[in-house]
DNA sequence: CTACATTGTTCATCTATCTGAACAATAAGG
DNA sequence: CCTTATTGTTCAGATAGATGAACAATGTAG
């Protein structure tokens, strides 16, 4: 048919897209700032005058029927080329603009993130942020985020990245615990400490590499892997970092995480085998990513520029 | 950005989709069923938000910014993929329905359309049908028509055409002229004649053809082109066939058109120079036509399906 | 050059849509 | 098996957007 008969349609079909990467009329509904009335009577209605069941309710979760996948999955790409089309348009003239939603890990997010974001939003006042701070794998397309904030080192091929720094990963602990357990001179002491361990993302034996010269015998690039145990596991590095600081233990954390710590008079936390180098731990880099797309959204590119400036100049 | 902040705008991307092709906020409104109020302040709003000058605006006429071009024409091969895809889903399932536009020539469109869409939509009652007739040249995909009828014997290569009959130029004139002007027996013999043509067509000469064996020496096959005058030009064959039935000249109808008038007793009509064919007149089949898709919508395909069937059992 | 017709915009009024809370239905957890 | 938390739907009240007449601007015809 033609076009024209869209127009009252349009914004229902574009309803129905969300709704099928959602799979939620609640979901929905908050993404959109509508109310799940409105998503459940708009959907109602475009079923009525389409003439064909477009989502199974269940009640209790929300599924397509087959006519609702063809017709989604037919319209997705249109609708993102739509989507595309406008930033572009609307990043052809004057101060970049718009809504941007990022994701982060936790505790990058909460020290590093937020008052670099801060001033950024100071700098570009018609830029809105939405920064969602979760330790979680985030599907960036399917939740609708335009970057993502991940130490990793594996980038997806259907993204693009930024670098945003080089990180290492320190071992560490209090001067009180080290004073009571005495501090190891060698890998293979560990196996009588107390190690803590980041939850979920390693198995639990940490490989050391020489990264410093001294008068031993090790020789430089030699690898050692120490198995490990200890009393506390957490998925959150600030956790990690507290229960350090506390004198619990040994632990790994982030350069960036473990820098204020250092930095402290008195100390709370110092390195431990400052000449050993712990591999393959929390990816040896920090990326912004996002999907790609035909061409970066201004105001997205002007975010990572900032950021980059930001984490070049340190924590 | 997300697509998610599509939802409230794409509504008005579409909007300003059908501005660029109707150049006009008034026929934008008219064919959406709006009010050109309405129209003004979405596009406005749309360019707000957007914070970019898409319309350029001389209150007499409209035309698009450069920003504005580059949008719409990324814009729409998407709208046309989403309105395919959701006529397609919604032909899935049930009877055909919805809306379709035709264009007809007035003459055609008024004698046989008119009676065999009635027919048609009495079956089909979840079908609607909106009929154009007009002897102007359309542009279907501009203004926005799922299907045209048409003598011509040219098919556009971007659209699909289906054959509904075959026609000829027969050459009338009323029983009461000819009892005063005589009745020819060769086309040269139309010098004499008061002709009447059909108004934009073609030039002022017919070409005739031998289309049966007659005593006399020509041979079939062979062209005769004559020169023709009359007093009488217009672009409306029904007002042909009026003046012609009111006994004025000698004319060129298309043999649906001339039909009634024939088989009428006593005949209003009878054929001059049956022997003879005239050329190239009126293209020689009647076609119902539409612009390329992936698929043709339902209702069309049962309507295209219903015209052959009439046309079929002829005039 | 002037009168006219038609265009896009504006504004007070109203209608259609959205909202938020209450409800019924369901899957998860003890 | 029963409770509980959460989901999608429903309904009366509220609000945002549509309406259409009046207006100003502009191209057109005589």
């Amino acid at each position: 048919m033609s076009t024209d008969q869209l127009s009252p349609l349009v914004a229902d079909l574009h309803l129905l897209t969300v709704l099928a990467t959602t799979k939620s009329f609640t979901e929905t509904a908050r993404r959109l700032g509508a109310s799940k009335a409105s998503v459940s009577m708009r959907i109602s209605e475009l079923e009525r005058t389409a003439g064909v069941l477009l989502v199974r309710r269940t009640t209790r979760s929300v599924g397509l029927t087959e006519a609702g996948q063809q017709l989604v999955s037919d319209m997705q790409p249109a609708f993102n080329r739509i989507s595309e089309s406008y930033t572009a348009a609307r990043d052809l003239v004057g101060t970049p603009r718009g809504l941007v939603r990022v994701t982060a890990p936790v505790a990058l997010g909460r020290q590093y993130l937020a008052p670099c974001i801060a001033s950024f939003l100071k700098r570009f006042s018609d830029i809105h942020i939405e920064l969602e701070l979760t330790d979680r794998f985030v599907n960036l397309v399917t939740e609708g985020f335009d970057l993502a904030i991940r130490h990793t080192n594996a980038v997806p091929e259907t993204h693009v990245a930024w670098v945003l720094c080089q990180t290492r990963s320190v071992l560490l602990a209090s001067p009180a615990y080290l004073a009571q357990r005495g501090v190891p001179t060698h890998p293979s002491e560990l196996a009588g400490h107390n190690c803590l361990l980041y939850l979920g993302k390693h198995t639990d034996s940490w490989t050391f590499v020489r990264s410093a010269r001294k008068k031993s015998a090790e020789k430089i690039g030699v690898n050692i892997g120490v198995n490990i145990k200890g009393s506390l596991k957490a998925n959150n590095s600030e956790v990690l970092r507290e229960a350090l600081q506390a004198g619990l233990g040994i632990g790994l954390l982030p350069d960036f995480s473990a820098a204020p710590s250092l930095a402290k008079c008195p100390p709370l936390l110092v390195q431990v085998l400052p000449d050993w180098q712990v591999q393959g731990f929390f990816g040896s880099r920090i990326y912004a990513l996002r999907p790609w797309s035909p061409q970066v959204p201004k105001a997205v590119q002007c975010l990572v520029e900032h950021l980059r400036g930001s984490f070049a100049r340190g924590f």
